[in-house]
DNA sequence: AGCACGCCGACT
DNA sequence: GTCGGCGTGCTC
């Protein structure tokens, strides 16, 4: 009687109320079964329906007694838990510590954040047939690498063996030029670390590194290398989880869900490129990589490495002031040259009658590259400047049913939405006015490759965006065939930006830079600073290159900065702003996302909640306001932002208003963001 | 989230 | 009388 056992489940239903743990018993058959990780079937509300759930602690009688004193010994109250439900990867105390962090940290219910640091999402079906993805890379690179290391190089990895990685915590930064060799400091690093028996994790941006990095660290590691991706199944997800459980990889290489590895002897956890924005979720819980890595390095004693020749402003900041973060820096670029920098400004090329979209500056380089036999990247931002339709005479754009943004015309004579893809056959006359004036404005990636092929004759180009890379290997292909020199221009969005090296890649063309510098948000100049950065990092790898790039606002600082390339200036020209005007890493942003069905209720309800803040806290509370886009999905939006001195406040604000809105019983969703 | 309970209007 | 609309409250 006395030695029944009990278990504290945190169910599968998100929902701020039940955002709690509701205590079952474990029955005689299940006693010796469940363990605390567990995903169990549970009855649950008045018609015990079925539902799963974690069990996150397992408790004796007296631990009842004392939650439960009103029940007097009598647990008939409390029901039973049915049965395990099968077995995947188990929450191990770690993950749970990380969900529970998460949880606190970024204000979403457990039982999301529980669920964001398992792997596996679905039941694995056991097919025998499923692949080691791991060794397509190992048979791709058979050839040794010969690594001579320079002395800037040789002492980070020495003050590391000395000081650093001892089991102890410690966070850095290593902050060097592109092609200054970081790459070769982790691997050197990580090479100690698992001599001594340590585990390893290495974040690098989604997909886009996947291929260069697995391939060095195979030639170094061979099949001690695990590695996960989000275009990967859920079984093949599972055999490299496995393969890290059974210690047969010792490092595991992935985005920022990596940083959920189930591995019990964590020493390291290196992340490059580290102002990558994939670091960032854009999902429930928003959380940042970065931080749940901090958070998990000091838990496990293991040390904190970032990499970055553009670091996160807040980063640098943190680590010039001695804010935990220790600054290395290595100033000599390695292998390889810098390339030169020309701004174009695209006003004066109008003026004098150029009409297309490439400066006679931009031409001419082109048209000298191919000549020479050598390659050319023309990036282009898409976001903003796609194809879309609009009506000469009513001025109608015509746009997404779903969505508050323009459709984007494609090839295939098709109309497509970018966030929700709604797709229809492109329309011959204005649904407004009849008329059959429709004039596309905007130029694509899908357009841009057009006026190359009609433009430069002998031009054989690639294309990179969503749409070529949409299927497993996509973007692996792409890179393949630039690198065997199958064509000799290629086009791309964001994705074409990150570490690859084409040894006769000699010219880069930023198209439209405007379209990066003018997005409505703080730290604008950061990103576009960083993107254009590593852009034109991707000509003169080898051989000297240049870089060209394309604005209608010539005098902006950041253009000017990257001509020079010189981060320095730009982290105090940039931090000077940050502090004139409030803004990370300064204070602490908090935004609040309200989501409805109902636009008037998205309205209505962010009006009063904006009202209740500046009422109720002595903080800075902007908006609300219509967020771009402010529809998506059938769902409207609105926005408030707020700045707080740090994040503790920032987190009882968000107590309150959680508070607030559900006592006013409203139909709308809170969703909400913190960055400092 | 999803189900039951309960209080009101409408109806064969 | 009684069927069913949805507002309110609870779930170990």
């Amino acid at each position: 009687m006395s030695n029944k056992l009990f278990a504290n489940i945190i169910i599968d239903i998100t929902h701020e109320a039940l955002d709690k743990p509701f205590t079952y018993e474990i029955g005689e058959e299940l006693k010796d079964v469940v363990k605390i990780g567990d995903k169990v079937v549970i009855p649950f509300g008045s018609a015990n329906r079925e539902i799963e759930g974690f069990v996150i602690k397992i408790l004796s009688v007296d631990d009842v007694n004392k939650n439960y004193g009103f029940l007097n010994g009598d647990y008939s109250k409390l029901k039973k838990i049915i049965k395990i439900a099968e077995k995947k990867i188990s929450l191990n105390d770690t993950l749970l510590k990380m969900a529970l962090f998460m949880s606190d940290e970024y204000g979403a219910t457990l039982s999301q954040c529980i669920k964001t640091v398992l792997p596996i999402k679905r039941e694995i079906r056991k097919n025998k047939k499923q692949i080691d993805v791991v060794t397509k890379y190992i048979e791709e690179n058979k050839k040794e690498e010969n690594i001579v290391l320079n002395e800037e190089q040789t002492k980070i990895i020495n003050d590391f063996k000395e000081n650093y990685l001892n089991n102890t915590y410690s966070s850095h930064l290593i902050y060097g030029v592109t092609g200054s060799g970081k790459t070769e400091v982790y691997i050197e690093l990580i090479n100690e670390v698992i001599k001594k028996g340590g585990n390893v994790i290495l974040l690098i941006p989604e997909i886009s590194l996947t291929y260069q990095t697995m391939t060095r660290l195979n030639k170094r590691f061979g099949n001690e290398v695990a590695i996960i991706n989000s275009k990967m199944s859920d079984g093949e997800k599972y055999i490299q989880m496995k393969k890290c459980i059974d210690g047969i990889a010792k490092i595991l290489v992935g985005p920022r869900s990596a940083i959920f590895a189930p591995f019990e002897n964590l020493s390291l956890i290196v992340i490059d490129e580290e102002d990558d924005k994939s670091y960032k979720s854009e999902n429930t819980p928003r959380y940042d990589a970065i931080e749940v890595a901090e958070y998990r390095a000091k838990l496990q004693n293991a040390t904190l490495i970032r990499l970055s020749a553009t670091p996160r402003i807040s980063t640098f900041y943190n680590a010039k002031n001695n804010k935990g973060i220790i600054l290395h820096t290595i100033k000599n670029r390695a292998n390889a040259t810098m390339a030169t920098v020309d701004i174009v400004d695209m006003r004066k090329e109008f003026k004098y009658g150029n009409k297309t979209v490439f400066s006679k500056k931009l031409y001419e380089e082109i048209d000298n590259t191919i000549k020479r036999g050598e390659q050319v990247l023309l990036y282009i931002n898409r976001r903003g400047i796609s194809k879309s339709l609009t009506c000469v005479e009513c001025g109608l754009t015509i746009k997404c049913p779903h969505c508050d943004v323009p459709l984007t015309l494609h090839n295939d004579d098709k109309m497509k939405c970018h966030y929700c893809g709604y797709e229809i056959e492109r329309v011959n006359s204005c649904p407004n006015c009849n008329s059959k004036k429709l004039n596309s404005f905007g130029i694509g990636t899908q357009k841009l490759e057009d006026m190359v092929k009609k433009t430069f004759k002998n031009a054989k180009v690639l294309r990179m965006d969503k749409d070529t890379t949409s299927e497993k290997n996509g973007y692996e292909n792409i890179i393949k065939k630039f690198k065997n020199k199958e064509a000799n221009v290629l086009i791309g969005t964001q994705m074409v930006a990150k570490g690859h090296d084409f040894n006769d890649l000699t010219l880069v063309g930023i198209m439209c830079a405007d379209m990066s510098l003018n997005i409505q948000k703080y730290d604008a100049a950061e990103t576009a600073f960083s993107m254009f950065m590593q852009v034109s990092g991707r000509s003169g790898r080898k051989k000297e290159g240049k870089c060209i790039i394309q604005t209608y606002d010539s005098e902006n600082f950041v253009l000017d900065l990257i001509k020079k390339s010189n981060y320095e200036d730009f982290y105090e020209r940039e931090i000077e702003f940050r502090k004139e005007f409030l803004y990370p890493p300064i204070c602490t942003m908090m935004r609040i996302i309200l989501k409805s069905r109902d636009e008037g209720e998205a309205y209505l309800v962010s009006k009063d909640l904006a009202n209740y803040i500046g009422m109720n806290f002595k903080i800075n509370v902007l908006g609300p306001n219509k967020p771009i886009p402010s529809k998506i999905k059938d769902f409207y939006f609105r926005i408030i932002y707020i700045k707080c001195d740090n994040r503790i406040f920032a987190k009882n604000v968000r107590e309150k208003v959680n508070e607030f809105i559900k006592n006013k019983n409203r139909n709308v969703n809170l969703i909400f963001d913190i960055e400092d």
